[in-house]
DNA sequence: TTGTCTGCAAACACTTTGCACTTTT
DNA sequence: AAAAGTGCAAAGTGTTTGCAGACAA
């Protein structure tokens, strides 16, 4: 009984590809399918860590081609994959970090605030707590979000030695 | 087997007033217990709810006497507050919401996403997830949030007839 | 052709910082 | 008196927006 994670269409149809759900999803909203925007998909679909707005924009720069999107498109589209279910946002150390979210099982991350490493793992019993909790108090959950935040095990031994600045 | 709330000292000494208890974590750094700094913890100590940087700030504002505090102040005091195991801070729809850690139980939240209203609960369960998850990823807990977004039981009525605008 | 999209530059919200002056110690 | 804190204004970040030209449909 996993939380869905795709809450904002009806159901998940794996059987497409990125690119192809992202058509789908501008396409039921008279959006239109333009190179950037495709560019974009593709690229992204093509790394799956995580990463942030300016990270996507600096590996788009230095694609062969001119295969560029300006920075306010980025943020544009990125927006619009997170309504398509495609990507999973979360904020970190002050700026929104992605994640991918389609055909991507649920998970949460240990976070580590020294390196800003995300781990992911999941959890059943989270899941069900999650449910238990939300149908105490009348909620209805969409999604949830659980972040561990410390020390992985490399940070934990380079503590002392390095200047760190933990970032929340 | 509770996770300690407070990290970043060695125990909580619950006999103190948050007033007293930041004193000594001023005194203990060489930091001054100024005027500025008493206002803002007296302040925020009466108040038990979540609030953010600019609430805080307006509340100062309309308090009787010149009990005033300048913008950088209020943001640097908080950040000695969070130091000091007094405030949590997380960010939320784009800025930064502190609530209050010291004296109060390790607890989580329930987000709702349109009227941007907290709901706290507290699961030992979950605790004891973060405890495993953690060992497994030799990983050291500093601290966990959790945070279940949705709808609260009153968003849930009055869904379709207001204009609603998410954030995450 | 029509209406959306893009890119640019400017605007934004929130938060931090440089610095001369004020205060605590 | 010495050191740290304050407030102001200005600078940063990361992200969003107005608008004229570019481009899918």
């Amino acid at each position: 009984m996993a939380i869905a994670s795709d809450f904002s269409l009806g159901k998940v149809d794996v059987a497409l590809t990125p690119r192809e759900r992202f058509a789908e999803f501008l396409q039921t909203r008279g959006k239109r399918i333009t190179r950037q925007r495709q560019v974009i998909v593709d690229h992204v679909s093509s790394h799956h860590e995580h990463f942030d707005a300016e990270q996507l924009l600096a590996g788009l720069r230095q694609t062969p081609e001119g295969a560029k999107a300006s920075r306010p498109t980025v943020y544009r589209t990125l927006t619009e994959m997170v309504d398509a279910g495609l990507l999973r946002k979360m904020v970190l150390g002050g700026r929104a970090v992605y994640e991918h979210d389609y055909g991507y099982p649920q998970h949460d991350h240990l976070h580590c605030t020294s390196c800003q490493q995300l781990i992911e793992f999941s959890s059943d019993d989270l899941a069900r707590i999650c449910d238990a909790v939300a149908g105490q108090h009348q909620f209805r959950a969409r999604s949830h979000r659980l972040i561990i935040s410390g020390l992985c095990a490399d940070c934990r031994s380079n503590r002392s030695k390095s200047r760190h600045q933990d970032r929340v």
